[in-house]
RNA sequence: GCGAAAGUGGCGGAGUUGGUAGACGCGCUGGCCUUAGAAGCCAGUGAGAGAAAUCUCGUAGGGGUUCGAGUCCCCUCUUUCGCACCA
C-alpha cells in the first residue's frame, strides 16, 4: 500500500500558507538568515535542475528555521530576453503574454513542490515597478562616469540580431542560439566594468564560495603585468604604444604587428587605392568570424606597411607590419615584436623573411640564429642589449623598465584581459535605456520624473530584422527633456544581466516605489547567506553581481563589499550521461514524478543522488528508491502509532505547559529551554540505571539491542547535523537516516519490550520526522502531527542527541598483521592497552598466523585496532 | 598549449585528521507471501579459490614513504571543466 502522499502534501502546504510561516519579517529579534536560489528564467515548466536548485535551497531554509533563524527564501522572474520574443514571435502572441502564462505554470509547481517560498516578496523583472528602477541605475551609471556610448568592433549574432558581451561568447558562438559570432562595427553603451577590475580580483570579501568559480573570475579578469613601450613612427611625431610582459627583449625587436582596426591602420588605409593589397588583406581579416580570427592554429599572414617606426631604446628602425594574430582589444593594440624570443613573431618572421636579433642567450646551450627551429622563451642573460649585457633576464626586466620611464620611452603597467560590458542590445523584450537625443542638447538623460519609461505595448514583432522598436513611431519620437525641441530616444534595450544584477537586493524591500530599496531593509539582509545556483554563471551573472553590488556600496545603499557570501554550485541534473535537452530528446519532467510519487520523493532523489555540487544522473528507479524509503516510514508509524502516540504524550504534554498562551510564537530560547527540560525528562525516564548500563554487562534491564538502537538514534541525530552543517552534504545525511531506520525495523518483538525499551524504541522511531523535515517536509510534519506533537516541525528546533549514549561499553578492536586484518576483538571500554595485546594474541587466527614468528612491535590505535609487526 | 577538478563493484555513490574499502540506495540472484501479478518481507551480492574456516587479488597504471595508503609524495594515462594567437 503506498502511503497518501497526494492527500498529505496537498494539506500541509495549504496550512503552511495559511499560516504565512515563510513568510520573512523584517522586524525581529531573531537573526535572518537570507537563502537565494538562481533567479529563474520563465521558460514555462519546471525542469530538473530547478527541481534540484530548490530543493538544496529548500532543505538550507528549512534547517535554519529549525535552528530559530527569521528565514527569507524569496524568489521571482528573470522574464525579460531574446528566448521570449522569439517564442512569442513563432506563435504570434506578444511577450507579455507568453511570459505571464509561463510564469503561472511555474508558479503551480512551485506550489506542489511545497518550496518554503516568501511570495510576498515576488519580483518579475519585466514589470515597470522592477525596470524602473534599472533605469535609474543606468543614469547613476552615467552621471559617475561608468555609463558611456563608443563606436567599436561588437560581437555580433545573426540569428539573435543582436550584440553580444564578452562573457556571452563561448568559443567563438553565441551562448544562447550557438550559432558563429561575427564582429560587427557599431554604436554601444558600455558600463565600465574595468574601473572595478582590481577589486573584482578580492574576494576577501566573501565566506565561502568555490575555488574554482574564484579561479575563473580571475582567469577571466586576466590581471597582467608589464611595460608599456613608445615607438615613434618614422619621419612622423606620432606615437606606437605596445605593451608587453618581456621588456627584456626589447632589444631584440624587429618589427611592429598591428591589427587592421588599428586607427594608424584606418588612416594608412584612406592614402591607398580602394583595391589596394593592403585594402584587400584588411577586409579579408576583418570579415573572418570570431572563431577563425582567434584559434591559434589559424596561419599567421601579414601585410608590410612600407613604414617603419623607431625603436626607442637603440633607435634602429623597425618595419611595421598588419597581421591577423593581433587583437585589437587587449593591451594597446599593438605588438612588438621580437621572433627570436616568442613563438608566435618566430613564425611570422620566417614567413616573411623579416630579420631576427638574440638577446637572451640560453646559459646551458648557446643559440645560433641560423640553428633555431623556434622561438628561445625560456629565461637566460641579455646579449646585444647595450648596457644590459650580462643581467639575467628575469632580473633586467625590472631594470629595464625603471630606465626606460626615466627617459620617457614608456612606463611599467598594468593589463587586464577584462574589457567593458556592452549592455546595449537590439531586442524589443528588453529594459529601455534612459536616453534621448537631440540635435541641440546632443545626449540626455530622461528625468527621474519620466521614470520608467514604460515598454510600448502595441509593437509588430518578427515583420522585419530590425529593432521592433524602431517602428514604433510615438514612442521614438519625443520631445527633449532639456529644450523642447523634436528628439528620439535611445531604441536599444538593456542587456538582462542588468536586470539580474541586483534583484537579490530588491528582494529586501521589493515594494519600494521611491527607491530600489531602502538601506535599512537591505543591510537587514545583505549580503546573501546562502546562493545556490550551476556553476554556468561564474563568470557571467556571478561577476556583473559582484560590480552591481560594489557600485550600489559606492553609491552608499548598501553597507557590504559582496553580494554573496556563500556560493554553492550545484551540479547538473544529467541523464544518459547526458545534460538534459530537447535536442537530445533526455528530458525528465517533473510534473510527471511529482504526480506519481509526490514530492517528497522527488526532493528526498534529488538531495540522495550525490553531493549537492556534483552533477548527478537521472533514474527512473532511484526514484522508486527514495519513494519506498519513505512508504517505509510511514509503515513504521501507521503500525505503531498506539505505541508511538501513548509514550509521546508524556514529553508533548510537558512541551505544551512550557508553551502555553504561546504555542505559535516560538522563539528560540523557549523551544531551547522546552527542548532541555524534555531531554532531562526523557533521561530520567528512558534509562533507570543509565550509569550502570554502560558497565559490562551487568545491572541492566536494557537488551543489548536496545542499547545499540538507543546508540543509533543519537549517533544519527549527530551525523545528520554535522553533514548539514559541516559540509552540506545531503546524501550521506539522507543515508544515515535510512540506515537509522534499518535499525528500527531490526527491532522485531516491540510488544515484548519493557516499559523503558518501548521508550527508547519510540525516541528512535520520532526522531526520524524530525531529522527528515528539511528533505520531506510534507510527509514529516504529518507524522509529527500524527504522533500527537502540537506544534509545527519547524518550531521544534533541531533534534538534540546526547553524547553519553554514544559512549558504547563495548569496542571492536581489528587486528592487522603485517597491515592484513587477521580477526576481531570486542573489547571492554576501559580496557588497558596490554590488556588488549593480551586478547589480540588469543584470537585463534592471529595465533596460527604468528606461529613460528618473532614480534617486532604491536601499535595499538586507540579505540580502532591493534598492528603487530612480525617477522 | 596553460590552469583546475576528478578517476572506487553492473550503476549512483560512501569512505572528515593515513587505520576493517565498497556505507546507503539502485540493479541482480534465491526464498517466503500470493490463484497470479503488484507491493512487502527474509537471505545473498567486488573478483577468484574452497564444503567450510579461511586465503589470494582488488580503489585508472607504475613507483615510493609507512606497521598500515582510495587517502601522502613522484611519474604516466584518461575524463570533465575553464582559458586559449592576451604579446
Amino acid at each position: 500500500m503506498e502511503y497518501p502522499f497526494e492527500k498529505i502534501e496537498k494539506k500541509w502546504q495549504k496550512i503552511w500558507n495559511d499560516k504565512k510561516i515563510f513568510n520573512a519579517k523584517d522586524n525581529t529579534d531573531k537573526k535572518n538568515y537570507y537563502v537565494l536560489s538562481m533567479f529563474p528564467y520563465p521558460s514555462g515548466a519546471l525542469h530538473m535542475g530547478h527541481v534540484s536548485n530548490y530543493s538544496i535551497a529548500d532543505a538550507i531554509s528549512r534547517y535554519k528555521m529549525m535552528q530559530g533563524y527569521n528565514v527569507m527564501q524569496p524568489m521571482g522572474y528573470d522574464s525579460f530576453g531574446m528566448p521570449a520574443e522569439n517564442f512569442a514571435i513563432q506563435h504570434n502572441s506578444h511577450p507579455r503574454i507568453t511570459t505571464d502564462n509561463n510564469i503561472a505554470i511555474m508558479r503551480k509547481q512551485f506550489d506542489m513542490m511545497g518550496f518554503g517560498i516568501d511570495w510576498e516578496r515576488e519580483v518579475s523583472t519585466c514589470h515597470s515597478d522592477y525596470y524602473r528602477w534599472g533605469q535609474w541605475f543606468f543614469k547613476k551609471m552615467y552621471e559617475k562616469g561608468l555609463a558611456y556610448k563608443k563606436t567599436s568592433f561588437q560581437n555580433w549574432c545573426d540569428d539573435c540580431q543582436t550584440v553580444l558581451a564578452n562573457e556571452q561568447v563561448e568559443d567563438g558562438k553565441c551562448w544562447r542560439c550557438s550559432s558563429v559570432v561575427r564582429q560587427k562595427e557599431l554604436e554601444q553603451w558600455f558600463f565600465k566594468i574595468t574601473d572595478y577590475a582590481e577589486e573584482l580580483l578580492d574576494f576577501s570579501g566573501v565566506i565561502d564560495w568555490p575555488e574554482r568559480v574564484k579561479t575563473m573570475q580571475t582567469n577571466w579578469i586576466g590581471k597582467s603585468f608589464g611595460t608599456e613601450i613608445w615607438f615613434k613612427l618614422e619621419n612622423s611625431k606620432e606615437l606606437i604604444k605596445v605593451f608587453t610582459t618581456r621588456p627584456d627583449t626589447i632589444f631584440g625587436c624587429t618589427f611592429m604587428a598591428l591589427p587592421p582596426e588599428h586607427p594608424l591602420v584606418t588612416n594608412w588605409l584612406k592614402e591607398e587605392s580602394e583595391n589596394s593589397k593592403m585594402h584587400q588583406f584588411c577586409d579579408k581579416v576583418m570579415n573572418e568570424d570570431t572563431i577563425t580570427r582567434t584559434s591559434e592554429d589559424t596561419t599567421k599572414e601579414g601585410i608590410f606597411t612600407g613604414r617603419f617606426a623607431i625603436n626607442p631604446v637603440n633607435g634602429e628602425k623597425v618595419q611595421i607590419w598588419i597581421t591577423n594574430y593581433v587583437l585589437m582589444d587587449y593591451g594597446t593594440g599593438a605588438v612588438m615584436a621580437v621572433p627570436a624570443h616568442d613563438q608566435r613573431d618566430f613564425e611570422f618572421a620566417k614567413k616573411y623573411d623579416i630579420p631576427m636579433k638574440i638577446v637572451i642567450q640560453n646559459m646551458e646551450e648557446n643559440l645560433v640564429l641560423e640553428e633555431m627551429q623556434k622561438a628561445y622563451t625560456e629565461p637566460g642573460f641579455l646579449v646585444n642589449s647595450g648596457k644590459f649585457d650580462g643581467m639575467e633576464s628575469e632580473n633586467s626586466m625590472k631594470s629595464i623598465s625603471e630606465w626606460m620611464a626615466k627617459n620617457s620611452m614608456g612606463k611599467e603597467t598594468v593589463t587586464y584581459r577584462l574589457r567593458d560590458w556592452g549592455v546595449s542590445r537590439q531586442r524589443y523584450w528588453g529594459n529601455p535605456i534612459p536616453i534621448i537625443y537631440c540635435e541641440d542638447c546632443g545626449t540626455v538623460l530622461v528625468p527621474d520624473e519620466d521614470l520608467p519609461i514604460k515598454l510600448p505595448e502595441n509593437v509588430e514583432l518578427g515583420k522585419t530584422t530590425q529593432n521592433p522598436l524602431l517602428s514604433v513611431d510615438d514612442w521614438v519620437n519625443v520631445k527633449c527633456p532639456n529644450c523642447g525641441k523634436p528628439a528620439r530616444r535611445e531604441t536599444d534595450t538593456m542587456d538582462t544581466f542588468v536586470d539580474s544584477s541586483w534583484y537579490y537586493a530588491r528582494y529586501a524591500d521589493p515594494k519600494n516605489d521611491k527607491m530600489p530599496f531602502s538601506k535599512e531593509f537591505a543591510d537587514n539582509w545583505l549580503p546573501v547567506d546562502q546562493y545556490i545556483g550551476g556553476i554556468e554563471h561564474a563568470v557571467m551573472h556571478l561577476m556583473y553581481a559582484r560590480f552591481f553590488h560594489k557600485f550600489m556600496r559606492d553609491l552608499g545603499m548598501v553597507n557590504s563589499n559582496e553580494p554573496f557570501a556563500r556560493l554553492l554550485t550545484q551540479g547538473m541534473v544529467t541523464k544518459d550521461g547526458a545534460k538534459m535537452s530537447k535536442s537530445k530528446g533526455n528530458v525528465v519532467d517533473p510534473q510527471y514524478i511529482i504526480d506519481r510519487y509526490g514530492a517528497d520523493t522527488v526532493r528526498v532523489f534529488m538531495l540522495f543522488a550525490s553531493p549537492p555540487d556534483k552533477d548527478s544522473e537521472w533514474s527512473d528507479e532511484g526514484v522508486k528508491g527514495a519513494f519506498r524509503f519513505l512508504n517505509r516510514v510511514w509503515r513504521l508509524f501507521d503500525e505503531n502509532l498506539d505505541l508511538i502516540k501513548e509514550n509521546n504524550e508524556t514529553t508533548s504534554r510537558s512541551k505544551a505547559e512550557t508553551t502555553e498562551g504561546n504555542s505559535h510564537e516560538f522563539t528560540r530560547k523557549e523551544n531551547l529551554a522546552a527542548k532541555e527540560r524534555e531531554g532531562t525528562q526523557s533521561k530520567n525516564t528512558v534509562t533507570l540505571s543509565p550509569e550502570s548500563s554502560l558497565g559490562k554487562g551487568s545491572g541492566s534491564d536494557l537488551s543489548a539491542e536496545i542499547k545499540k538502537l538507543r546508540y543509533s538514534t543519537h549517533f544519527t541525530i549527530k551525523k545528520v547535523l554535522n553533514d548539514i552543517e559541516e559540509r552540506m552534504h545531503f546524501n550521506t545525511a539522507i543515508a544515515a537516516v535510512m540506515e537509522h531506520l534499518n535499525n528500527v525495523y531490526s527491532i522485531k518483538n516491540v510488544d515484548k519490550l519493557n516499559d523503558t525499551e518501548k521508550a527508547i524504541f519510540v525516541e528512535s522511531c520520532v526522531a526520524i520526522p524530525h531529522l527528515m523535515y528539511v528533505f520531506a517536509p510534507h510527509l514529516s510534519e504529518e507524522l509529527w502531527k500524527m504522533i500527537g506533537k502540537e506544534n509545527l516541525l519547524h518550531e521544534a528546533g533541531l533534534p538534540e542527541f546526547n553524547e553519553k549514549y554514544l559512549v558504547q561499553d563495548e569496542i571492536t578492536y581489528v587486528i592487522q598483521i603485517m597491515g592484513k586484518v587477521r580477526g576481531k576483538i570486542n573489547v571492554s571500554v576501559d580496557a588497558t592497552d596490554d590488556e588488549i595485546k593480551k586478547l589480540a594474541l588469543e584470537v585463534e587466527n592471529v595465533k596460527k598466523l604468528l606461529e613460528g614468528k618473532e614480534i617486532k612491535k604491536m601499535i595499538i590505535v586507540p579505540k580502532k585496532l591493534v598492528s603487530i609487526v612480525a617477522k
